[in-house]
DNA sequence: CTGTTAGCGCCTTCAT
DNA sequence: ATGAAGGCGCTAACAG
């Protein structure tokens, strides 16, 4: 079988022409005879002429494809961020190449070598939450491999990234409940290599100092996000001689599970206890007791500007220009459901 | 700027010997002595080389890429179909570029065009809800690339695909409602281009008559999908004199739009009217009121499946053999919640 | 065992 | 206005 495709070699020899002709005909290059053009176009469209990409692809050291990896394609959040980054890439004529980290940083550093293999142009990424160096990223570098971080970004100096400010909507998320009467207020943090910033907690101290509420550390608890450990979270929480009436949540995803336990254990939601979190996702809009409020952290910009960034360090590569650090900063907004 | 990699002829011009003698040492190929293999492999190192994959693929006229086209990415669905693609792929030393419709013929025909010029070596298809005709799938034939379609399947001989019978869960899924007290049951039926095989109607149809209970054709209405004309065919189905007090419903997307809406009409779930859907997404998890079963579909299964037998597709041209159409069905399964 | 040669499909000087 | 030739990086058939 193996069909063969049609190559410009072929126009060249049925035409009794050379393979630059049709090449330069098929360019519209402005020496080529209009005669000789016309008829090249129309012998390839006959035989269904298409260039081959791949040869084109390597002979010009580029493929027009860009690598995304991120943890799980099933959290909104990221899928929405994938949205904005095909919104700008196809239109620029590049592709999208998905690897998902599974949270796991061997699967990224796995990822990233097959995307380096098969020499992606650049590189988005949002890391997993136990990737704590950056050595593979870095190596990229060495292969001119622009790399722009979105989201979860790593907290080291030399790197491009896109991501969200929360500091502020989470000084606002604090003073709402703070504002809706509640004087105990517990934090619920994810893993330290995600937060490392700390934006969350920053503003949640910020917004209790502003309101002169004192400070009790033992209110802040840590969840690895799996159900039994937010579970074990809010247990603790609930221990306390002063229970908490409301609490800051990490994520929405975090906060269902808290919620969905609350309940379980008869607690009743925005009477007993509120949670107000992070990421805004879709589906609460169906549920009963959502977390009260949430901040948007903008998943369709941040994978739209990240992807901006990215083609202009692409650029500045072909046009040998240097090109300093950039780390844009999106603001988040806290949404009252 | 423009760091060049280090190649196969620069470790031979080191070495002073042939650029195929390196190539052959790269691969321990049996005909090589120790010592020049020893001493390749030890340059190399040196050098950083990393063989160019492009120029292999150029070679090889063959990209270890598959192209996978689907609607939507936010919808869990797909994204467990992703993971199921995923995991036969990449162990394979494939790589996956993934493509949304966003349920638009236009942009599954745009897709296909850029994987096809990205000479993609096979792809994965669930189609768009207006994808009537095939033209743009069947042409990829001409170019010889597999396609094989998965839960979303053209309802047209020559393909491949995997897609999961829903005949017996509908009868399972009414019976269940039957079982329940239910005797007027509605069915709120999807676009005509999904249901083409109209699986979840006949199982409907069936589990009516094989309990004895009239078919009555207005209880039968549709939506496409979006939540305005779920609303308006739950109004439909409301204004009856005879209303349903169950629904049998397209997908649980629709399904929580319904239960959502009937709540705002103060109906009650479960009392009033109750709901039964399909895909078991996990978000009704948290749900109060869910669909009180919903009819698995196996995304990750079907994702599988349809990868393994893209493989084979694979395989088959490599070793010129003929392979005729394949239709792998998947048993769905009726989960009460 | 190793080197030479040709070629994958296309583009691009350099000639003519 | 057109052709010839070389090269991108790698593989493989053909010679020694």
């Amino acid at each position: 079988m193996e069909k063969k495709l049609p190559t410009i070699k072929e126009i060249a020899q049925r035409l009794s022409i050379s393979i630059s002709t049709v090449s330069r005909a098929l360019h519209d290059h402005p020496s080529i005879g209009l005669r000789t053009r016309l008829a090249v176009k129309k012998m390839a469209a006959e035989l269904n002429y298409e260039p081959n990409q791949t040869a084109i692809f390597f002979k010009q050291r580029k493929t027009f494809t860009i690598g995304v990896i991120l943890p799980n394609l099933r959290e909104e959040f990221f899928s929405s961020a994938i949205n904005g980054i095909e919104a700008i890439a196809l239109p620029n004529n590049y592709i999208v190449l998905i690897g998902q980290s599974h949270d796991d940083i061997e699967n990224e550093k796995k990822i990233l070598e097959t995307m380096k293999k098969h020499r992606v142009d650049g590189i988005l990424a949002s890391i997993s939450k136990n990737t704590t160096q950056f050595d593979h990223f870095e190596q990229m570098k060495s292969y001119d491999i622009p790399v722009v971080f979105f989201d979860r970004v790593p907290d080291v100096p030399d790197v491009h990234s896109v991501s969200c400010n929360l500091y502020h909507s989470s000084v606002e998320a604090v003073e709402f409940l703070i504002g809706k009467g509640h004087k105990i207020i517990g934090y619920m943090q994810g893993p330290p290599t995600l937060g490392i910033k700390n934006e969350r907690l920053a503003g949640y101290y910020e917004a209790l100092k502003k309101h002169k509420l004192p400070v009790d550390e033992s209110l802040i608890v840590s969840t690895d996000l799996s159900t039994q450990s937010t579970e074990a979270a809010l247990d603790l929480l609930l221990s306390k001689k002063k229970k908490p009436t409301a609490v800051l949540v990490f994520n929405d995803y975090v906060a269902l599970d808290a919620i969905h336990y609350a309940r379980q254990k008869k607690l009743r939601i925005d009477k007993d206890i509120s949670f107000v979190s992070y990421a805004n996702v879709s589906v609460t809009r169906y549920l009963d007791y959502p977390p009260i409020a949430s901040v948007e952290q903008f998943p369709y910009d941040q994978g739209a500007r990240a992807t901006e960034l990215l083609f202009k360090l692409l650029d500045s590569k072909t046009n040998r220009q240097e090109f300093p650090y950039e780390n844009v900063v999106l603001k988040s907004e806290l949404i009252v459901h």
